[in-house]
DNA sequence: AGTCCACAGGAAGGGCAGGCGA
DNA sequence: TCGCCTGCCCTTCCTGTGGACT
């Protein structure tokens, strides 16, 4: 008790580094967006019809992640909503994000929730599609509304469920008398609307915003306004922001990123008492962000899946290369053996592994060796001190 | 030019769990 | 409790394919 007492002492004793921290999260929503002055303008005009009572044109945003969507479509919306009610007119703005598991990735989440935005409830899983849909029509039906939708990484939600869910949202308009629905889709894929039906294509894409990247300068000038908010006076020392803001724009200039690095460098100078912040605590927070989010996925793998990463880490230590999809098998199927685990069929474990790379843990590349056959080639792609903790894990639940 | 390897990955469907209303 | 609906995980079956080999 005592040794607790003296961490919570001596954290209140400590020279405060945040004045506010809220203002370094992506939940934060800015007075000012800089340099998104023309997107901003561009989605408020394409929304002010929505004033009148019309309906808007259905838009999509497209942009790399970090690079500002969600923030402007939701500030926008928010605006619009807040003129639209001194003016008397119903406009109501949902905002959805797809890629939150069990929230909003399949055709029931998304209707469930979207529902739920309504004030209503629905169970979460149960009744059969028709009669959701039945229920989001008369949610909005009900109230003389001007809807408009912003659904966030939209491309997740066509991946895992299908196009027909676009379709017949933006069809619902012809049998609704008294509303109108209009839809923001957001994507970070910019070849995603090709892949689309030509049907749902041409009514979805009425108008499209394409946000470009950040550069170096800009990203610095973003995390000096919230730095501005965030921390108390002069504790980012010189060369901070410029470190932060430089890591960030090498991966195609993700503003996310480098807001998430300046917070986790604050918060390490915090958790050592160094009343300031100094770029080596940028350094420990790249390492910190990439071993959190690396940990956090291999830990709420399923056993199947954190099997077939075994075989992996397995295969390359014996091989001490890359390896092939076949070697990863040998090696996952020792493990099942030794485990009492079913073994899933190559089929499935190859779609396990292109989960992996999707995640990031691994890269692995389809390669032909001409009449040797076509595989993949597998190769882990996190740092030594990741890879470490990595096997610690693993051997925990393969002890 | 044609063959053929060894897999990738698409499509379809089975089986299960969770949840509903009757 | 039963019948029905869904999502999810998985299998089975199948077609497609890049390039070394013949």
């Amino acid at each position: 008790m005592g040794e607790l007492n003296n961490i919570f002492n001596q954290f209140l004793e400590n020279k405060p580094i945040f004045d506010n921290r809220e203002a370094l999260t992506i939940s934060f929503t800015p007075e000012n967006i800089p340099y998104r002055n023309t997107q901003i303008a561009d989605l408020g005009r394409i929304l002010a019809p929505a004033l009148k009572g019309a309906k808007t044109s259905n838009v999509f945003i497209y942009g790399r992640c970090g690079t500002g969507k969600t923030l402007v479509a939701q500030y926008v919306g928010r605006e619009l909503e807040e003129v639209s009610k001194k003016n008397g007119v119903n406009v109501k703005i949902v905002y959805v994000n797809c890629k939150m598991k069990k929230s909003a990735d399949t055709e029931y989440r998304l209707l469930a929730g979207l529902i739920k935005k309504f004030g209503k409830d629905v169970p979460f899983t149960g009744l059969p599609t028709d009669q959701l849909y039945h229920l989001f029509f008369d949610a909005i039906e009900g109230n003389d509304n001007n809807v408009i939708l912003i659904i966030d990484e939209v491309d997740a939600l066509v991946q895992k469920a299908g196009d027909e869910i676009l379709y017949n949202l933006t069809r619902m308009n012809q049998d609704l008398k008294k509303s109108k629905v209009s839809i923001i889709g957001i994507t970070n894929d910019l070849g995603f609307i090709d892949k689309l039906d030509p049907r749902i294509k041409s009514s979805l894409n009425e108008e499209e915003l394409i946000f470009p990247p950040y550069n170096a300068v800009q990203i610095q000038e973003i995390l000096r306004d919230r730095s501005k908010l965030a921390f108390v006076p002069d504790v980012l020392e010189q060369g901070v922001i410029e470190k932060c803001s430089a890591l960030a724009a090498q991966e195609h200039g993700d503003a996310r990123k480098a807001l998430d690095l300046l917070r986790v460098s604050a918060e390490l100078a915090e958790r050592e008492s160094s009343g300031k912040v100094s770029i080596k605590f940028v350094d420990k927070a790249e390492d910190k962000i990439d071993l959190d989010r690396t940990v956090e996925i291999v830990k709420t793998q399923p056993r199947q899946s954190q099997a077939v990463l075994w075989g992996i880490i397995k295969a390359i230590d014996e091989t001490e290369g890359d390896i092939e999809g076949s070697d990863v098998i040998e090696q996952y199927e020792k493990l099942c053996k030794g485990h009492g685990l079913k073994p899933l069929t190559q089929r499935r474990v190859s779609d396990l592994i292109a989960e992996l790379d999707m995640f990031g843990v691994i890269t692995s590349k389809v390669l032909s060796k001409g009449r040797y056959g076509r595989t993949r080639v597998i190769s882990l792609d996190v740092s030594d001190k990741v890879l470490e903790n990595i096997k610690g894990i693993l051997s925990e639940v393969f002890y």
